[in-house]
DNA sequence: GTTTCCACTTGATCTCGGTCAAGGTATCCG
DNA sequence: CGGATACCTTGACCGAGATCAAGTGGAAAC
């Protein structure tokens, strides 16, 4: 009886990273030696999970919750490089240094794994490192989009464009119906988006009055989000296809 | 006697893909493989590479010369999303669709290898998935440094960045001295560098004059540029550490 | 209850970079 | 040689979004 009969596959799902990273398939024996160097660590909202600069000693995956990485300059202006929604991984194999702050926006769960032990891991398991490529060029084509986004979209785009990108990740854990109001809450502060976005907290404020006035959106409360045509969000954001963006 | 011992590894900088991302400590024995299945390819200044959405049969890296990635929108507005120079790579392992186009800013020389030749040979070979996970890595923190840069920098910052981002590549080449003058010639028109900045070509013409007008930097016509203080550079820029931009 | 705090909204004004337009310069080609 | 073209520069004006400032609303704390 091999190891990848023992384990008990069922629950693959509560564990994103050994789900996507490691057990893609379901075809893996390591799983156990996976379980071994597990750990679950969690945060409240606002707390800093790392900082930029600091030695970071594991790598893992969002289980609950939402995570954000950001840039700094001295002088204050940040800028959020990465919105981490679950199932997402974070960390670098091979890098010993975090390059950016990695921020709990909402209350988080992590499922880490020291970063040593997961090395040696993959060297030995060609398939950790083919699917953490894969994952790894999902991020770079989100970040190049948002990069679009940054440069060449006006404030009412950019706000239809992070309206999207939420509805589309948090529509499908609710149900994925295109067709159909969708409706979500805001897991970011305006002050958050903004940063996102490139803009100041007080264009992210206009703008989202301005498309709930338009009947693009509707509110209830600051964060109760109802879209009623997708379609037409996504002609808003200047977006032709899709558009996705996994990070 | 191996298939090591018989290649001839003296010329391994003459093929960055074969370099970088397959002989990296060349400590390889696949190296005749890939030979089998490697080819290059010439492209004049201007030369579209591959259209955005057109199936994308291989993957390679720039030998010699200087590539661009960009997207663009319905109505034309474009947003370069990554410069490629020499010993960078191209394309995406496992996937059918180019994400963006690609195009030769300069002339262009690269080193290409058939697509599914190759993903069989890193299916065969861990170390070039490795490999190509550091890459990929790299370029994705560079993606991210660019975001702080489109949503957060002034239009004299964008220009200071680009140019100190050229200065590090290039001056590689010539000499790593980082005290002393630093002198190259920019690969890019006004036009491009704004498509890569999220400016007008007009802005990117006022802010390098200014910055010349300041001593930072001085012309000799209209591309050759010599920095006579890079620390000075860096500062313009708003970059407290290096902000190294490697793709 | 009311006080405090925080996230958000809205208004008035300013400014950086975009837009429109004209002119300059080098290279190629008849 | 003169004319065409591509690339770049500079000026004048304008507007989207930043900045500064005041006010609102809701929930937690007293």
């Amino acid at each position: 009886m091999t190891l990848k009969a023992q384990f008990d596959h069922s629950n693959c799902d509560d564990c994103p990273i050994r789900h996507r990273a490691v057990c893609a398939q379901c075809e893996t024996d390591e799983l156990e030696e996976l379980e071994d160097i597990k750990y679950y660590r969690s945060f409240e909202a606002g707390q800093t999970i790392i900082w930029s600069g600091d030695p970071m000693n594991f790598v893992g995956s969002v289980v609950s919750g939402i995570a954000s990485l950001t840039q700094t300059m001295e002088d204050g202006r940040t800028q959020m490089v990465g919105l981490l929604l679950p199932s997402d991984f974070v960390g670098r194999p091979g890098r010993e240094i975090a390059p950016y702050d990695v921020q709990a926006t909402t209350d988080l769960v992590m499922c880490c794994f020291r970063k040593k032990p997961f090395e040696d891991l993959m060297g030995k398991t060609p398939h950790i490192a083919q699917r953490l490529l894969q994952m790894t060029l999902d991020e770079l084509d989100a970040a190049r989009e948002w990069m679009l986004v940054l440069g060449r979209k006006t404030a009412r785009e950019k706000i239809a464009s992070l309206l999207s990108i939420i509805a589309r990740r948090d529509a499908s854990v609710s149900k994925t119906v295109l067709s159909g109001p969708i409706v979500f809450d805001l897991p970011l502060t305006r002050e958050a988006m903004a940063d996102y976005l490139g803009l100041t907290l007080e264009t992210v404020s206009r703008q989202v009055s301005a498309l709930k006035k338009d009947g693009v959106i509707s509110l209830e409360g600051k964060r109760h989000v109802t879209i009623p045509d997708m379609g037409r969000l996504m002609e808003e954001a200047g977006d032709d296809s899709d558009g996705g963006f996994p990070v």
